[in-house]
DNA sequence: CGGAGCGGCGCG
DNA sequence: AAAGCGCGCCGCTCCG
């Protein structure tokens, strides 16, 4: 593909590493322009530098000429970044306007953002643009997109600027990060969990029985329902219609309100035992079955749809697949290629650690310091085992008042003020309508009208019992929201620094030999470790076995960066639980 | 007939 | 066993 006269030159004379380090370009921004791309340097004080086209298809070519340290600024990394991918293309830094928006739209700390509200036409959800094999369903003409053309691009990224530079540090860093993670999305979704199908395979055959023609019922399904509809007395019982089968379960003695496994278990019945059972079976074959693989793993890779930003804390939402779901029985037909392994790591009571981190509270920091961190409650004597300080934390981070979590909770308030104090805040925040922030800036969203509506109302004088109520329960339940929101949300920050950071460690590790590649993780990652999976607390790096100690010390190195770049020297650490795996040889 | 709502359950 | 946060997806039911 041919360059437009001048863009090579260009370009070529913006990013040489010959040239002096002032004229490398810190930005380009890229656009549809005519029939193609336009790719615009913007210098370090704001000017635009001059425009340069190219064709569409050159997009590969141009970001791996790019020197590392600039920045790509377009529309939405989902829309521009997968076809730089599948040239084997890596882009060390891009800043994403849609994600950018949404966060400096919505921060409290953002700082003159009026002309970036008022710029409406950025407020898309995220344009799940799959090119998986369920491609053509997912297609929704309705669905609102962001502006890809060059012109637009500047002007947004004009007043994203403007704002970033007048509010707090944090801020930038927070879009930063947001960035990477989209090119991480984006490049797992490329290279794929590498999954075995066989694995999988047995582990369906052996709890559910052969698979049937036709996505039938497998055996051991159909042998289950059988005897639960002959203990319940009826041969036409319906099971997985929940009136009906409560229904049948009163007719038989089962006085159950609902059909949840947790009240069941409760029952003394002998149509409990097969039909817990048969939900358990039910729901992996329903969610997680042969027909799941077939769609979504088919070729030896597992590929969900992450979408960064989905989450109103700054968590990732995903899209098809259920890739925030693979249950854990599953976890075995996750293996690496031949010659390759997996390195698994989670970080150990991440929430619990960043509300100590942020709230500066030096006692729980304490209690966390080189143990688990539950452990370390206990053997201060605020409760007595582990499996209470852990249902106390969480019971304080998600508002817990009643049961056995509640009752524990003012423990941790006397043990740990500060931390506690932080969620209470935030609580409060929330209840009484207020916006709380995570440690960048990230916001919650402001209280719905229908939620300011309840409260005025339940202050007038005409308002019953009955309004009060409710109005005192949709503010705890905001409170609950918001108490949960700075520590979800900043947690979520943390683990996209260990994620940026990893990505660029992993990058910079040497390629292996043609012989010893990957290829169905895709030409960007057939010969190196990469980024395979991401839930939250937990990634999955797939290594070449080579260089599995590298990659491993990448992971644990990226932790420390992370913590450094959020939170500075603070006396904590978060701890991770790091394996590398090592699948026997398949017989 | 398709979409919204719901109960239920998987994950963190 | 724990009931408190955030999600996505399943099958069923209800409704226009």
């Amino acid at each position: 593909m041919r360059l437009h006269p001048g863009a090579r030159r260009g370009l070529r004379a913006l990013t040489d590493p010959g040239t002096t380090a002032g004229s490398i370009a810190p930005w380009i921004v890229v656009g549809n322009a005519g029939g193609g791309l336009a790719l615009v340097p913007i210098a370090a004080d704001g000017t635009a530098g001059e425009r340069l086209l190219i064709e569409r298809s050159a997009l590969a070519r141009e970001a791996a000429r790019t020197d590392a340290a600039t920045r790509w600024v377009w529309s939405d990394t989902s829309s521009w970044y997968p076809a730089v991918i599948a040239e084997g293309v890596r882009v060390s830094r891009c800043h994403d306007l849609r994600l950018a928006h949404a966060i400096l739209r919505d921060s409290a700390r953002s700082v003159g953002a009026d002309a970036l509200r008022a710029a409406v036409e950025w407020d898309a959800a995220a344009s799940v643009a799959d090119d998986g094999p369920s491609a053509l369903f997912d297609l929704d003409p309705g669905a609102r997109e962001v502006p890809h053309d060059i012109d637009a691009a500047l002007a947004e990224f004009a007043r994203q600027r403007a704002v970033i530079s007048a509010s707090a540090a944090g801020l930038r860093l927070l879009v930063a990060a947001e960035s990477v993670g989209a090119l991480v999305a984006a490049e797992m979704h490329a290279a794929g969990v590498p999954w075995d199908g066989d694995v999988h395979d047995e582990i369906l055959t052996g709890m559910l029985g052969e698979r049937e023609p036709g996505n039938g019922l497998p055996a051991r399904i159909e042998s289950l329902a059988g005897d639960i509809r002959g203990l319940l007395g009826d041969p036409a019982a319906s099971i997985d219609s929940q009136p009906k089968l409560l229904r049948s379960l009163h007719r038989v003695g089962v006085a159950a309100t609902s059909t949840s496994k947790w009240e069941l278990s409760e029952y003394e019945h002998p149509v409990i035992a097969p039909l817990l059972e048969y939900k358990r079976l039910m729901r992996l074959f329903t969610a997680n079955g042969w027909a799941w693989r077939d769609e979504w793993a088919p070729e030896g890779r597992f590929r969900p749809v992450y979408v960064p930003g989905g989450v109103v804390t700054g968590r990732w939402a995903s899209s098809g697949g259920g890739a925030l779901q693979m249950p854990r029985q599953l976890r075995p037909a996750v293996r690496a290629d031949p010659g390759w392994t997996l390195v698994v790591a989670d970080v150990a009571q991440l929430e619990p650690r960043v509300l100590a981190a942020m709230s500066r509270d030096a006692a729980l920091a304490d209690s966390a310091r080189d143990t688990d961190l539950y452990e370390g409650i206990v053997s201060r004597g605020v409760v007595s085992t582990r499996s209470e300080a852990k249902f106390a934390l969480l019971g304080a981070m998600y508002g817990a008042t009643t049961g056995d979590s509640g009752r524990l909770v003012p423990a941790l308030r006397r043990a740990y003020p500060r931390a506690m104090g932080l969620v209470d805040d935030a609580a409060r925040v929330g209840e009484e309508g207020g916006v709380v922030s995570t440690w960048l800036g990230r916001s919650s969203p402001p209280p719905s009208p229908g939620w300011r509506a309840l409260q005025g109302h339940a202050g007038d004088p005409d308002a019953t019992e009955i309004d009060r109520g409710q109005a005192r329960r949709a503010a705890r339940d905001r409170g609950r929201f918001t108490r949960n929101f700075v520590v979800q949300g900043t947690a979520a920050e943390w683990a996209l620094a260990w994620l940026g950071d990893l990505r660029a460690r992993l990058a910079a590790l040497p390629h292996v030999d043609e012989a010893d590649a990957a290829p169905r993780s895709g030409a960007l990652h057939a010969r190196q470790a990469h980024l395979a999976f991401f839930l939250h607390d937990e990634v999955i790096v797939h290594s070449p076995v080579a260089q599995a100690q590298q990659a491993a010390d990448a992971v644990v190195l990226a932790a420390e960066a992370a913590t450094r770049l959020l939170f500075g020297d603070i006396p904590l650490d978060f701890r991770l639980d790091l394996q590398v795996r090592v699948d026997a040889a398949k017989g």
